[in-house]
DNA sequence: GTGAAAGCGCTAACAG
DNA sequence: CTGTTAGCGCTTTCAC
C-alpha cells in the first residue's frame, strides 16, 4: 500500500490540493461542508501529511533542539536533569513541536552532532545548557541564524537571549537566612568555579555577607563541581576548619555533605547546620529535612520553551532575558527550627 | 544574507547540481580534483544541506524517536531512564541519526504525540518502551509501517521486535544465590504485575526455587511499582512475616526497603539480607553495599539502536529479538561475604 | 565522470 | 470559497 499524499486525499474527496491543505492546516476559506466531508475521509483513510515535505514548503520544521554539552556530566546523576528535561518536554508538546534531543558527551559527539544542528530545515529553535566558560559548541550556535535560548546566564551575554533563575538573590536569601540565625563561621560549597550559576550563588553569599556588615571567612569556600561525591569531598575540606554551617550550592552536594557528617559523627543542625539548593526530593537520600532555595526547575523548562516560540514566531531580535524567582524553603538542615522553636516547613 | 543551497555551491564550484550533490554524499564517480575543488567551496561557504529537503527528496530522515510512555513515571527518580536515554543519544550520534525525545505524561499528550509520531517524513525508525498491559499507544505504533524496536518484552510479542534483558535468568540468579545462603524466608518486593519486566522476574524468583525443590512463602511477595516509596513501604509490610532476606527488583526499590529496616533498627543483611536489581550507583543512597543483578543500561540503549537502525536498513521482517545477559554482583547486603568469609565484589 | 530533468509531498500566492 | 501554479532544496535516474 503506496502512501497517500494530499493528492489522494483531495481525489477522493473530490476537491482540490489546497482545500485539503487548509483542512489539514485549518486554515479559513474552507465551507463547513467541504471541511468536514474532507475531514471524514483523512479520517477513514487514514492519512497523515509528509512531515518533510511540509517542512520543504513551508520553511518551518516544528522541531526543537535540546542541546546539553558535555560538561554537563551530572546528567544521569543530578534529577536537575530530567526535571528540566521533563518540562521542556512538556511545553513543546504543548506546543505541537517535536523535540530532539543532543547529549554531547565528548570532542567527537561535538564534531558529529554540530554540522546536524545546523543543517537548515532541521530546528525551528535551539535550547542549549550554559555551559563553562570557552564552551565553543554555545559559541558556534549563537553565531547561527537558529533562534536560541541558552538555559542559564551565559558568559557571553551579548545579544543573546537567555532564562535563568535570580542565583545572586538566591544564595543571597540563604546566606542570610544563616546569618540571621547567628551562626559565625559559614562555610560555602561551590560548584566549578568556572559556570556562571557557581559565579552567581558565589556573589549572593558575599553580598548577604555585605548587607549584614560582616566579612565572610574566605578560607570556609570549598569548590566542589555538583556532583555529590565533592560535596562529600569538600565537606571533608572542610571540617578541620570547624564551620557551624554552610550552604551549598546545590542540594545532591549538600547530600555529599550531610554523609560526611555523619561519617564523622557529627549532627546536622546540631553541630553544622546546612542550606542547600533545588529543593529536589532529596529526602529519599538522607533523613534529614533539608533547608534548601527551591528553584522552579519543571517550571524553568517550560518558560524557555515559551521563550523560544516567541522568538521564533516575533524575531530573534533583540535578545531577551526571563529571570525566574526563587523561594527559601526553611525546613530543619539550618536549625532554624530548634533555634526558634518553629517546626515543619517555613516560607521566607 | 540568503541560505544556501546546493545550486550556490554547484554555481560557484563551476559544475552541475548533481556533482555537488554527489560530494555531500560521499558518493564515487567523482574526479577527485573537482571534489576537493567542491569541498573547498563548500567548506569556506560555510553550506549546509537542508535536512528537509534531504529528507523529502531520499525518503529518509536520519531520525529516531524514543518514546516513554505514562507509566515511565520514574523517569525522574529512576536513574535508569537517565542512562538508557544517554545511550541512546550515544548511539544515535554515532551512526549520524538525530535523536528526537517524546515523554508521553499523560492521555492528553499521547492525543498530540500520536499524529506527530505518525507522520511519514519525520522518523526512520520508532523506540518505544514496553509498558502496561493493554497500552495504547504500543499497539498503535506497533500497526505503523514504521521501523519499531520494542525497549523490554512487550505483552504481545508476535511480530514486533525487542530488546530484553534474560530477567528470568537474571532473577533465578538473584534468588538461588539467597537461597544457597541459606536463608529460610525469603521474600521478593516486586514491580507493578502489569509489566512484564516484574513478571519475568517473578518467574525467576519462582524457578529458583523449584530448581532447588523448595517451595516459597508467597505471603512473602510483596508489590511494588518499582519506585523508591514502594521499596519502602512493601518492606514495611514485609516486616510483620520475618523475613530473612528479601530479593528487591530493582535497586532503588531496595534503597526504599533498606529505609524502612534501618527505621526499626534492623541491621542488613545481619537481620535482613537484600539483593537488588540494576546495579545503579546506589552508593550514594545508603551506605550498604548492595548486592545486585548488573543490567547493561547503556549498553541495552545502543543495542536497541543499532537493532533499529538495522531494522531501517535491511526490512522489519521477520521480527527479531535480542536479550542481553546480566552478571549477579556480589556485594555485602546478601550476607555472603560474612558467611562465606569473602571480601568485595564477588562476580559469580 | 558529469549534467539535465523529473520528481519527493507539501505550502502559498494568485486568480477566479 | 476554491483551484491553479509555482516553487521549497535536494536526490536520483537516465543520457551523454
Amino acid at each position: 500500500m503506496h502512501d497517500l499524499t494530499l493528492e489522494d486525499i483531495a481525489r477522493q474527496a473530490g476537491v482540490s490540493r489546497s482545500t485539503v491543505s487548509r483542512v489539514v492546516n485549518n486554515q479559513p476559506n474552507v465551507s463547513p461542508e467541504v471541511r468536514k466531508n474532507v475531514l471524514r475521509t483523512i479520517r477513514t483513510t487514514g492519512y497523515h501529511p509528509n512531515a518533510a515535505a511540509r517542512s520543504l514548503a513551508s520553511q518551518r520544521s516544528w522541531m526543537l533542539g535540546l542541546v546539553l554539552p558535555r560538561n554537563t556530566s551530572s546528567f544521569f546523576t543530578d534529577p536537575y536533569f530530567p526535571h528540566l528535561t521533563q518540562g521542556i518536554a512538556y511545553a513543546c508538546n504543548n506546543h505541537n513541536y517535536t523535540l530532539s534531543l543532543f547529549l554531547v558527551g565528548n570532542e567527537e559527539d561535538e564534531k558529529k552532532i554540530s554540522p546536524r544542528i545546523s543543517r537548515r530545515g532541521l530546528l525551528d529553535g535551539i535550547l542549549v545548557q550554559s555551559g563553562q566558560a570557552g564552551d565553543k559548541m554555545l559559541d558556534q550556535l549563537t553565531r547561527s541564524s537558529v533562534p536560541l535560548v541558552v538555559l542559564g546566564r551565559p558568559f557571553e551575554v551579548d545579544g543573546v537571549s537567555y532564562i535563568d533563575v535570580d542565583n545572586i538573590n538566591a544564595a543571597k536569601k540563604a546566606t542570610q537566612h544563616l546569618i540571621s540565625l547567628g551562626y559565625q563561621r559559614i562555610g560555602m560549597i561551590t560548584g566549578a568555579k568556572t559556570s556562571t550559576v557557581s559565579q552567581d550563588r558565589h556573589e549572593g553569599f558575599m553580598k548577604a555577607f555585605a548587607g549584614a556588615g560582616k566579612v565572610p571567612d574566605l578560607s570556609l569556600i570549598a569548590e566542589g563541581d555538583f556532583s555529590e561525591n565533592s560535596g562529600y569531598l569538600a565537606m571533608q575540606r572542610l571540617l578541620p576548619l570547624r564551620p557551624d554551617a554552610v550552604f551549598a550550592q546545590s542540594d545532591i552536594m549538600a547530600v555529599g555533605a550531610i554523609k560526611a557528617l555523619e561519617e564523622t559523627g557529627l549532627k546536622v543542625p546540631g553541630d553544622v547546620a546546612l542550606v542547600g539548593f533545588d529543593d529536589i526530593p532529596v529526602t529519599s537520600l538522607t533523613n534529614i529535612k533539608l533547608t534548601t532555595v527551591r528553584q522552579p526547575i519543571t517550571r524553568f523548562g517550560i518558560k524557555a520553551v515559551e521563550l523560544l516560540i516567541d522568538l521564533i514566531e516575533k524575531g530573534a531580535e533583540p535578545a531577551r532575558r526571563l529571570i525566574l524567582d526563587t523561594e527559601l524553603i526553611v525546613r530543619e538542615s539550618c536549625g532554624a527550627s530548634k533555634l526558634l522553636g518553629n517546626r515543619g516547613d517555613l516560607r521566607s
